[in-house]
DNA sequence: GATAGTGGATAGTGACACTCTCCGTTATAG
DNA sequence: CTATAACGGAGAGTGTCACTATCCACTATC
């Protein structure tokens, strides 16, 4: 397969492809001659895996880099928690402005409490852990008087928690076929994320539209 | 207040201010003079409030513009509902390519399944139903063979369902203060979105620490 | 009355994700 | 064995976006 039918098979411009080679997303084919190169069925799938995370998942290219390298890393008996290694790639790293320690500071001890009485064994450098500090500290600034303390964080954590255990089943074998499984959580992690967070959203009309009838049916 | 101070305040270059009162986001201040305005605390707000759904949501100018044209319409003694129709102009109307109605066709049904299952009452004019109906395509055209019925997605509408119990108590009154009901809808949808991705890579780590420990101890 | 600051208009900037054009070379149809 | 189409690769160009900088005549304030 060469440029054309791959551009044709994936759906993507070859102008895009050169482009993606370029940057490294995608590696070059086969050379057969100075200006011919075979593709094949990796590159099919390692496009539609840009496209989705480009897309959906709306990642930058750089950051898309960062995570397929990372996956290029991966060897097969590395232990499972370097599925997620990956997956850390998402997120931008936190960085603390110079005047804003402290409200940095509080959001961690809030999260260290939280993570403290759901018992979870993760530290500060899983994936997720800058982005829940972030996002503490936005909440903190943008809605004051808003508490982060494990009373009122804790129902997020309890939901998430049922869904971890059911995207990752008891009899999850991560050694059952490591490329495959690391395409899934990857994939899984940056797929899913819109879907739940639009669900929410119907959820919240749901609710709107239910339970508190008795405060406005009466006016 | 005049505009440096303002600037001062909000820790918004004035620039930025200036450019987002070209893009109306924020209304004028009373002008006393030519080249002189006033602004007072609701600017301040308003300024809060676009810095939150750009930094920490991530939303561009536009649908800010269009988020905050909804709150401005917003009347108290509109039913409640009317809350969620800003939340709804945080995302784009599904637009469905000509050759892929098919695909659209499933997850619409797939979806329509799910609510039904959850009894939830909302329909295909709620916020959240175009995103969606989007995630339910991507799923199927990035990880063909992943299922999207009913048995796999109720964990996920379960979840939020939860969150939405705790977010909207039994007690809720939109009638109390609409213009802090709004604000605190708009924002809280927002923000907590990325909190619940971030604790949800969080589970995603304790889960592969913890519970399938005993398949790969062994190898 | 000097100087700094003001609101408003216009133009410029840098990042980003492509997209276009060109080139000499190679496949392939007639 | 041509003629033509397609190829890979390099570089420059494009459009969008969210600002940012520069001017300007005018106003506040010391």
């Amino acid at each position: 397969m060469r440029m054309a039918e791959l551009s044709r098979q994936s759906g993507v411009p070859t102008a895009t492809i050169k482009y993606y080679l370029r940057e490294r997303l995608l590696p070059g084919g086969e050379t057969t001659a100075p200006n011919q190169a075979q593709y094949g069925r990796e590159h099919l799938d390692r496009l539609s895996l840009i496209r989705a995370l480009r897309e959906t998942a709306g990642l930058s290219i750089s950051t898309i880099g960062r995570v397929l390298t990372a996956m290029d890393d991966y060897r097969p008996g590395d232990s499972p928690e370097h599925l997620t290694i990956a997956v850390a790639e998402m997120s931008e790293p936190l960085a603390i402005p110079d005047d804003e320690t402290d409200d940095y500071e509080r959001a961690r001890s809030d999260l260290r409490e939280l993570l403290d009485e759901l018992e979870w064994n993760v530290d500060t450098t899983s994936p997720g852990y800058d982005d829940a500090i972030r996002s503490i500290v936005a909440l903190h600034r943008y809605l004051p008087g808003m508490v982060t303390n494990p009373r009122r964080l804790r129902p997020y954590g309890e939901a998430v928690r049922t869904l971890a255990n059911t995207e990752i089943p008891d009899d999850y074998d991560p050694a059952a076929d490591p490329a495959a499984t690391l395409r899934f959580s990857v994939l899984g992690t940056a797929l899913f994320e819109p879907l739940i967070l639009a669900l929410r959203k119907l959820a919240h009309v749901d609710r709107i539209r239910t339970t508190p009838a008795a405060t406005w049916a009466k006016r």
